[in-house]
DNA sequence: AGGGGGTCTCGGGCGC
DNA sequence: TGCGCCCGAGACCCCC
């Protein structure tokens, strides 16, 4: 499932692939991704013409900038881009096509039809859901740990959920908070009003160095998880604990122990994570 | 055949 | 007591 290492990496991928092309039509054939404007036929209407000028991100939304508009995009767990011809078959499961002038198309392929989409203009998409409450950007220089220590005072809830919480910090999800986690020799349900300040500086530290890491290994591929241009990410070869339940611990040997933490599997060690 | 999970909605709870 | 924020649970969706 595309986190923020995913997310970067498709962004990287799709900078590549479609920077400089221009969209004839756009083609929704499942209306329920696109959440604004309301009515999929606008959301057709408004793409004709408009030319793909930079892809960004945000928390684990791309952000594809348009001549006038900037499409964001979830991937949520199962979404996917890649590029194809026009006279290709047309893949199972695919929802929204962005057909070039060029003869190319892109084409937005979710099993689970849990992406979403929202067309904005420029500069409107950072003041509106679903980026509006976004937390800081973990690795962005203005996420301090003096500011991480600051905005954990208050918080009654076990770390994890707020980890995942994206208004707290925004790009991570269930594989690297687990990483994050293990990394800081923290337990998931750990209440965040009993972290020391060793424990958040750990955390602080754990946290920008596992997505570091996996922006440079371009992300995991679990789960069949491929980026935009079909490549693998090599991140899956560094995880710890995530999916590994039973498996030793690579650090002392002891197997990884699986619970359910608000509702989401959560892997950690005893031995190692206190 | 149910588990896999990110985000939104909803309702209850808590602090000021 | 009222208000706003915070938190957890449930819904959504489909394939093996
Ligand atoms: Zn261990």
């Amino acid at each position: 499932m595309p986190e923020l290492p995913e997310v970067e990496t498709v962004k990287k991928t799709l900078q590549k692939l479609i920077s400089g092309k221009t969209i004839e039509e756009g083609v929704v054939t499942l209306p329920r991704i696109i959440q604004e404007p309301p009515s999929p036929d606008l959301f057709q209407e408004m793409l004709k013409g408009q030319t793909i000028h930079d892809v960004g991100r945000r928390g684990k939304f791309l952000r594809i900038f348009l001549d006038t508009h900037v499409l964001v995009s979830h991937l949520r767990m199962e979404g996917r881009y890649h590029l194809a011809m026009k006279d290709e078959p047309i893949e199972k499961h695919t929802h929204v096509r962005f057909c070039f002038t060029d003869g190319t198309e892109l084409r937005y392929k979710d099993v689970r039809q849990f992406g979403t989409m929202h067309l904005y203009p420029l500069g409107e998409d950072l003041k509106r859901p679903p980026l509006a409450k976004l937390g800081p950007e973990p690795l962005s220089e203005d996420f301090t740990l003096a500011g991480f220590q600051r905005s954990l005072s208050g918080r009654r809830t076990k770390i994890k959920s707020l980890l995942l919480n994206q208004a707290f910090l925004s790009g991570l999800g269930n594989i690297y908070v687990d990483e994050a986690l293990f990394g800081a020799s923290i337990l998931p349900e750990r209440l965040v009003e009993s972290l020391t300040p060793d424990d958040v500086e750990r955390l602080y530290t754990s946290i920008r160095s596992v997505l570091s890491t996996a922006v440079e290994a371009g992300g995991s591929s679990v789960r069949s998880y491929v980026d935009g241009n079909g490549e693998m990410g090599m991140f899956q070869l560094q995880i710890k604990v995530y999916g590994r339940k039973g498996e030793a611990c690579h650090q002392c040997g002891e197997p990884i122990q699986r619970i359910v933490v608000t509702g989401r599997g959560t892997h950690f060690c005893t031995t190692c994570q206190h």
